[in-house]
DNA sequence: GTCTATACCCTGATAGAC
DNA sequence: GTCTATCAGGGTATAGAC
């Protein structure tokens, strides 16, 4: 298990992520992780004094990949704002289906289980999600005079983020991804009406291809 | 602790409702569990084999509170349905603020954090979710043909509660309504144009009011 | 149905050699 | 920076008297 082509520090915050995400943060012990990603007692400590400053690695580690895999790939797959919001989308689905629902929201996941204490990550968890909502919100802005101007484009941006996030628990706990579809189909039509300005038009505009599948690995997911 | 006017099984059930809600299910102890609902481990396990069985009695009871103090206040509160909808919605906002952000959904926070395993949970929980959305299904419904024929009423229930469970997330983790209400204000943009059929009107059908505050203790979420 | 006492394990974390 | 060995404490769950 020792000579990989990562570094053990790496290796353990990708560990880390993956158990987090799949079992929460208080249902994975530091030894879980620590035999997953091949290290012992004594590197693990070295790297984090404890388990929590380990989450909070975790946390920076999960802001890249949702920066640089999620929105990052979007705007690569595509020029139009639009689709590009749903490429985002998109890519959570697909991660759904891919590991056959046992992952939902790496950040969702660990916000509805963090509580009072753990300050820190609350502030980092919190900094996260507004991130995420300004690079919808960017992508929103891009739509430009599609959407009326009196659209609120922040509230709008947390209205995607919220729905991506309370569609991934109930898809993970139905073992199906029809609640997310639900979801996603029912954003389309929210953005359709306000870019179409006529309500009873179908949402035309709107091509709902999911994201071509990814070339390299490093834009996988799953290579989290 | 001991000479309360509610059964020990009842204490257990509701004290472990707050705190799993309040700390996640792993990181909440039996022993807390006990301590705070003044039984001893005797009585515990008399009542409850296991831990998950006692969530498991939980969840029963989530369900419960939520169809009587959420839908059934809600119902009472007035006689319009859309209004109805935001007054589910505005229980969620209120004890959101009464309880200083500490708390979420419960079922949210519960099904984010249960994994692969519990697979008895996860069968209730989605359950639970889908006895929510049949709710607001049914409100959706009374609002008739305000509602053009072509609304997916069943996805656009889902479309609500994901949004709430996702805003509940993001307010939980930043203290602040603010999330919650964008949210909030952008389902109140997107029914006003589902109903008014008129993209650029303001939805001038609705009125936001949150609901009133309840006048019996045992309408009130505190009272979990 | 409730009590006290306790078994037994796994947890996060530490010590000190290498 | 990594190893082995280990600690103290809390975790769930049990036993058996009352």
């Amino acid at each position: 298990m020792a000579g990989r082509r990562t570094t053990t520090r790496e290796r353990l915050v990708r560990t880390a992520a993956e158990l987090f995400w799949r079992q929460g943060y208080a249902a994975t012990g530091v030894n879980a992780i620590m035999q997953q990603a091949g290290a012992t007692s004594g590197s693990f400590y070295h790297f984090f004094p404890t388990k929590e400053d380990l989450l909070l690695a975790v946390l920076d580690h999960v802001g890249e990949v949702v920066e640089d895999e999620v929105f990052g790939a979007a705007e690569v797959v595509t020029d139009d704002p639009i689709e590009r919001i749903f490429a985002v989308v998109g890519f959570y689905r697909r991660h759904l289906e891919d590991n056959e629902f046992v992952l939902g929201s790496p950040l969702g996941t660990l916000a509805a289980e963090l509580g009072e204490d753990h300050s820190q990550v609350r502030l980092k968890l919190e900094q996260l999600f507004a991130s995420w909502a300004q690079r919808m919100e960017g992508l929103l802005d891009g739509v430009g005079k599609r959407l009326p101007a009196s659209t609120d484009r922040t509230a709008l941006a947390r209205l995607v983020l919220s729905a991506v996030e309370g569609a991934l628990i109930q898809s993970r706990v139905a073992r199906s991804v029809a609640p997310f579809d639900a979801v996603t189909s029912q954003l389309q039509t929210y953005l359709g009406l306000l870019t179409s300005h006529d309500p009873t038009a179908a949402p035309a505009a709107m091509r709902v291809t999911s994201p071509p599948r990814q070339r390299s690995r490093e834009l996988d997911w799953r290579a989290w």
